[in-house]
DNA sequence: CGATCTATCTATAATCG
DNA sequence: TCGATTATAGATAGATC
């Protein structure tokens, strides 16, 4: 639109790009919010500049901050519960299960790291017999012989901060197929600001 | 855009207004993906038609489903994990207030019709005094004197079935302001499907 | 329902202040 | 960085199949 056609690809001049994203931007929450009075639709729309900055359209926004939370009633607030709930649980059962793997990958190669290192101190020793060198041993910090659980208790309070990183892709842009349980994993930050 | 000025309200008639939303449905989607190339920006669109069928758009889209949770660090679990144990802090803390003033409005309501029953069989006894006829006493279901709660246990486990109900509103829709804090309460319930 | 076809209406790229 | 302006590209209402 306008004068010249558009090539559907990043627009390389910042300061073009900076106002198209600000043009059409406009143009976008004003389509999204009238799609949803023409046709009686739920809408939520958000975006981000490059710089993070947050825009967005939401065709009603019963928000997480305390006001908001005032209008919902109990039933409602129970549903939310045993959404986050289930939510959660899926969470730490991924987590915990990521853990273990870990665990075990961890333990796998301590036992072929020691291997290796007595094999090493085998040969050393018999060098030792032959030459007049001594080479001192190597110390590893020793972890207690710890029992393989069969279940890795929940860690509910060990989240380190927050770090916003690495959620971008470059070229993985296209529209979705429909499916009912996407949701951009970015988005569930912004449940708590 | 086409043959004649288009009115910000909803359509009436259902055919065109179903014609209406695939047509701009499918505009929204395609100015959504090119700004999100165009500008370099993150977006996240969701559309559910007045049916309930969702339509959606994202620029990354790190599902909850099991396949794209593998893809998850443990970092990110964490992360996700404190942020759903804020959230289900919060509607706690919300759900035991609101069932508080509940339970204080009805003590209140209780004791007033109380007062107000006392007082009407007296006037009643007062009146047999003066008449021969016998007008039986209403007994109320009563409760046991329960002691008021200085906090409410949290009733993690007591949600009913999902009830989808209510979330439209006719009216309210216009373009939100920008905040950081925004999240449409019925997104959350696609997390869970 | 979708797809296609215009006539029109909108959005916006380029430009200027 | 912002608003206006304007020429055009793009979106789409209504109609037809």
């Amino acid at each position: 639109m306008g004068r010249g056609r558009v090539q559907l690809k990043r627009i390389e001049n910042k300061i073009s790009r900076q106002v198209t994203f600000s043009k059409r931007r406009t143009g976008l929450l004003k389509k999204a919010h009238e799609i949803s009075v023409l046709c009686d639709a739920d809408v939520a729309l958000i975006v981000f500049s490059t710089k993070g900055k947050l825009f967005e359209y939401a065709t009603h926004s019963r928000h997480y901050d305390g006001e908001d939370l005032e209008q919902l009633n109990l039933r409602e607030l129970q549903n939310v519960e045993q959404q986050l709930e289930t939510a959660l649980k899926r969470i730490r059962t991924k987590k915990n299960q990521l853990m273990h793997e870990s665990i075990s990958e961890l333990h796998k190669k301590e036992r072929a790291l020691q291997e290796r290192n007595n094999s090493l101190s085998k040969k050393l020793k018999e060098n030792e017999k032959t030459s007049e060198q001594q080479i001192p041993m190597l110390h590893l910090p020793q972890h207690p012989p710890q029992p393989y659980p069969c279940s890795v208790p929940s860690f509910a309070n060990t989240s380190g901060p927050f770090i916003g990183a690495a959620m971008r892709e470059e070229e993985s842009v296209q529209v979705q197929p429909v499916s009912t349980t996407m949701m951009p994993l970015w988005m569930i930050r912004h449940i708590n600001q």
